[in-house]
DNA sequence: CGCTCAGTTGATCATTATCAACTTGGGTGG
DNA sequence: CCACCCAAGTTGATAATGATCAACTGAGCG
């Protein structure tokens, strides 16, 4: 869903049929967009602002998958319901559409359809670099990781990568990085310390040593 | 890719296409069927035995990704090469489809289409649960949900579910569980201390309180 | 002006990793 | 066919990483 506009590519006519279809909503920071386990009906991409997806285990630990930007895709869904749910982290806005008109919309422009499958590959391959992170990497090269993920991303949307913003809180990066607030809070300061990075404000970082950051994500 | 005969649901004829496009394979225990980094030229489908799909870091920790077996599908990606490396667990056969050719057919039989994007949803999922296990469980939890997992698939191909056959090392095991091969050995101790499970032998686990068990899934 | 929430920092604890020794079982060669 | 060998698994002792509990700071907002 990552890293894509679903939309390009796509002929002046299919953006009409598009149009028609569409529907733009908005949510305030914090908002829900949807919740795990209601009804998939609909579709979205992120058209502004700054979306976070995750799941909640019984006792309230929370697990993000992501964090969704302008152009990214939301909502594909096996079943009937959604898998995870979804979080404006600041006021965002959204296009819906319903997953029936998508659908329909599919079946006469092909070309959709693999975009759409390309997107959800892609998704594929992001999740399994999380694995990596997640499963066998450092409280230090989980968060050198994220940083330089969030700036290669914000420059692939034409956005600044460096600083790097982050419109989430430590406790959100928490979450994703399978880490605590504090451990987010102290592996910043270590990397300051170090001048990899510098901290402008809590969520504007400089990068100041790209190669060692680099390096650090690669596990040599 | 998991729990989805990727050709149940296609009819006769186009089974007969698919005979004359395919090739078997088969690999040893421990052998590679392809590498990161390789052109993905082919597809396969796993048609006995399991296999490993992982990636490495550059200094040699490992992270798995998943176990496939009879009827999974593997080595579907979006750019030119593979993203992670398969290897046999056990001496394995697959079906080897050249990549233009499963083009081809997915062009002749759009249902085909529909089918991989099925089953590539649901490997996001599958991707989506192992990162709330790898970010957010304990090393007990993380187990018992193993254990729980494959049970179910291996029912779900018609295969005994109870007692868990466990091809894989303790090794590959806690490089799938972001743990070390000695705490997944503890870690089955302490379920068999606690009358959870009971060890036939070292790759043959009886679930003994199955609820207990699933309540450790949840999270609560 | 002061309240609240996010962030940082400190002290201590717990879980899991690491290092090491020992056991077991399957496969092979004598 | 048996004995040995090696890889896998288990168990033990200790260490380290990150979690937890707690206090404090600072920025934004009513």
């Amino acid at each position: 869903m990552r890293g894509l506009s679903i939309c390009s590519g796509l002929e002046i006519e299919d953006l009409f049929h598009l149009d028609r279809i569409v529907s733009k909503v908005s949510a305030r920071a914090g908002g829900a967009i949807f919740d795990e386990g209601e009804p998939a009906t609909n579709r979205f991409i992120v058209t502004h602002g700054c979306v976070r997806i995750y799941r909640l285990l019984g006792d309230g630990r929370r697990q993000i998958f992501g964090f969704l930007f302008p152009g990214d895709f939301l909502g594909l869904t096996i079943g009937k319901e959604y898998a995870y749910s979804a979080e404006a982290v600041v006021e965002s806005h959204l296009c819906r559409f319903q997953q029936h008109e998508l659908e329909e919309l599919v079946g006469r422009f092909p070309a959709l359809e693999k975009r759409l499958m390309g997107a959800t590959i892609n998704e594929l391959v992001v999740a399994q670099d999380q694995m990596v992170l997640l499963g066998r990497k450092s409280a230090e090269e989980k968060v050198a990781t994220m940083l330089l993920t969030l700036s290669k991303r914000a420059e692939q949307r034409g956005m600044p990568g460096n600083p790097v913003s982050l419109p989430m809180t430590r406790s959100d990066l928490g979450d994703y990085l399978g880490l605590t607030t504090e451990s987010v809070s102290r592996t910043m300061t270590l990397l300051k310390t170090g001048g990899l990075i510098r901290l402008e404000a809590a969520n504007q970082v400089h990068l100041i040593e790209l190669e060692k950051l680099e390096d650090m994500t690669e596990g040599f």
